[in-house]
DNA sequence: TGCACAGTTTACGTTAACGTAAACGTCAAT
DNA sequence: ATTGACGTTTACGTTAACGTAAACTGTGCA
């Protein structure tokens, strides 16, 4: 048997609410089992809440999000499911590195800034000593 | 002087509504000179609102990326301000590396799951082969 | 037995990021 | 002089992603 969880516990481990972890539910996003009312989450749902916020932390919508993971469960038993699933892999990869080219953009602007300003900190710095004489 | 911008050119150069672009200056991102009630928008302007766009696309909030995008304006007077700055822009290269983390962590993800999925792809096609003997 | 505690549903509220529409100004061309 | 094309402000509407509150249901234990 594997291990199970409880909503408060998933809430606090990824330091959501349990809310938060409902409204992921009703967008389709998690389908856990229940005992009776209570919700029980499974490994599997615990790695797909996972995906869900590394997601949005990439700025993706839950809908979006949503269209990613749901190809980690797509069904792989027909060639031609195989092939088209390969084929929205490569879509989705596109996107991520699209994504990604932004975000080095990003960082080696703010690296060649922090290095301009760097440079200018040590002249100030130079120059104060030289007034200090 | 420079190239200006009417708020419909840039609007159509980075496909979004004008509608937009007046948001982000009541937000504070932009602040685009004025003839009259017109707005004009300098090479500056735009290349702000690019670094919005860029941070939306990154998912940030708007107030986020004028966080970091408000670094780029800030003085460099003073010895002291410079050092606050780099400060600053140590801990927003470090939001950014996060998220490099996450999304390297979710290429890699995927690739790896592509590559099962490319296996099974050619196993069942040479399954197909043979019972076609 | 009773009560605290965790969980549930239902439903209205809130915030960010715009969309949409109305009413108006201005300037060039017909 | 009027008609577009573009611009402006003001203001209400909308959607996503939850927050918050109320009312209810088991479940273990003192």
């Amino acid at each position: 048997m594997e291990r199970t969880y409880s909503i408060s516990e998933l809430a606090a481990e990824f330091d959501i609410t349990p809310r938060t972890i409902r409204h992921y539910e009703a967008e389709g996003l998690i389908a856990p089992d229940r005992d009776g009312q209570r919700r029980i989450y499974s490994a599997r749902d615990r790695v797909r809440l996972a995906l869900v916020l590394r997601g949005k932390r990439l700025g993706f919508s839950l809908a979006e999000a949503r269209e990613i993971i749901d190809l980690y469960a797509a069904p792989h038993g027909e060639v031609g499911q195989l092939r088209t699933l390969l084929g929205k892999l490569d879509a989705k990869r596109a996107m991520l590195e699209d994504k990604r080219r932004d975000l080095d953009a990003a960082i080696a602007n703010m690296d060649r800034y922090a290095e301009r300003c760097r440079e200018r900190l040590g002249d100030l710095e130079a120059a104060t000593r030289e007034a200090a004489e």
